[in-house]
DNA sequence: AACGATACGGAACGCTCGCCCCGGTTAGCA
DNA sequence: TGCTAACCGGGGCGAGCGTTCCGTATCGTT
């Protein structure tokens, strides 16, 4: 099963078609109708089933590539010294996509079979940069990877497609304190 | 334009309707097929659009009271001498709510135009619950109602039909949390 | 240059689902 | 009880969209 090399032409068009891909997913999410990422990439519909089998394996050819972005992310960051500062760092990353593709949040729901080994992976990532926070007091203690991805996937939605561009960053701030904080025992007094 | 009353068969037909269409929308969420709950209502498709224009509109309907009731509750707890745990109650009442039903993400974003009333409402009776909640130092003072609805649309999407009861008190603790912190200025030592 | 293999385009298929229509039924009233 | 208006059921239409098929064009090799 030696994978022979595609002709000339049948690359490009792998590639047009990728990038259309990309962008119409980043623009509208996974709802996008093929038809229009077969347009945009100036191509015939058929030419897109010759590259992927179904659209659902397109999606994640794409968004298999978007969670591979942000765990080598959060493996560079982890490396950090200041496991609080990456740990703070990610989740800007993390917002910051959100922001600009629509996409994210159903690339983290992910919907295939062969995104599971990127999710796997990403687990393992988060793990490391997630245990480092937690030992250095910056991430409160109980927060589980499971909890973290929930909470991605949270954040992403409550930023999807907003007109403020603020808005990001004052719910980034309300996650980020939300994590730090270890417990509140006690409203503490006002004045 | 007085409205005659129903006849008597139509006004049965119409509550069943209404009965599952809040259940059908409660498990699956705005996707289900009309048909499907025309079926469980035991009725025919022609039935449900006899008494509801549009599907959307039968969503809008359901959606209308979710929201309603949302809005009552927020007014009652503002109305409590401890405007932060009324803040807090709230927040947890939500979180019950969309554990428990499937569709309150897609009623909060809003599909419809008869629901922008009462998503106006609504923001009047968060403004205060915020308010209230900001002026006793129980919510960091930045915090703005569209933050809020934010919030609450990605708290509702992170704790959407998760098999782990627990997950969404975790959750929660982060977003009160957070919400509390008025501000980080210095990470405080761990020891 | 010519030929076989490969790839392309887009018309067409089938399925789903929202929505409508009409022949038959039922409720309410005299 | 009989009559009329209101209402019901479900078959069916049409649009949208994922997917396939096949005649044609292009590539790469001899």
């Amino acid at each position: 099963m030696t994978e022979r090399p595609l002709r000339a032409d049948a690359r490009r068009n792998r590639d047009k078609v990728l990038a259309a891909a990309r962008a119409a997913f980043a623009e509208s999410g996974f709802g996008v109708p093929l038809d229009d990422i077969a347009a945009r990439a100036g191509v015939g519909p058929g030419t897109v089933y010759r590259h992927f089998p179904t659209k659902e394996a397109l999606f994640e050819a794409v968004s298999l590539v978007r969670v591979q972005d942000l765990t080598a992310d959060a493996r560079a960051r982890a490396a950090s010294d200041d496991p609080g500062a990456a740990f703070d760092g990610f989740l800007v990353r993390l917002a910051g996509e959100a922001t600009a593709k629509r996409d994210i949040p159903d690339a983290l729901d992910g919907l295939g079979a062969a995104t599971v080994a990127a999710r796997a992976d990403m687990h393992d990532a988060l793990d490391v940069l997630l245990r480092r926070a937690q030992e250095v007091g910056a991430v409160r203690p109980e927060v589980r990877v499971a909890d973290l991805f929930a909470l991605m996937k949270g954040l992403t939605h409550a930023i999807r497609g907003s007109d403020d561009p603020e808005l990001a960053d004052r719910m980034l701030a309300v996650v980020r304190d939300g994590l730090h904080r270890p417990k509140v025992p006690e409203d503490p007094p006002f004045d």
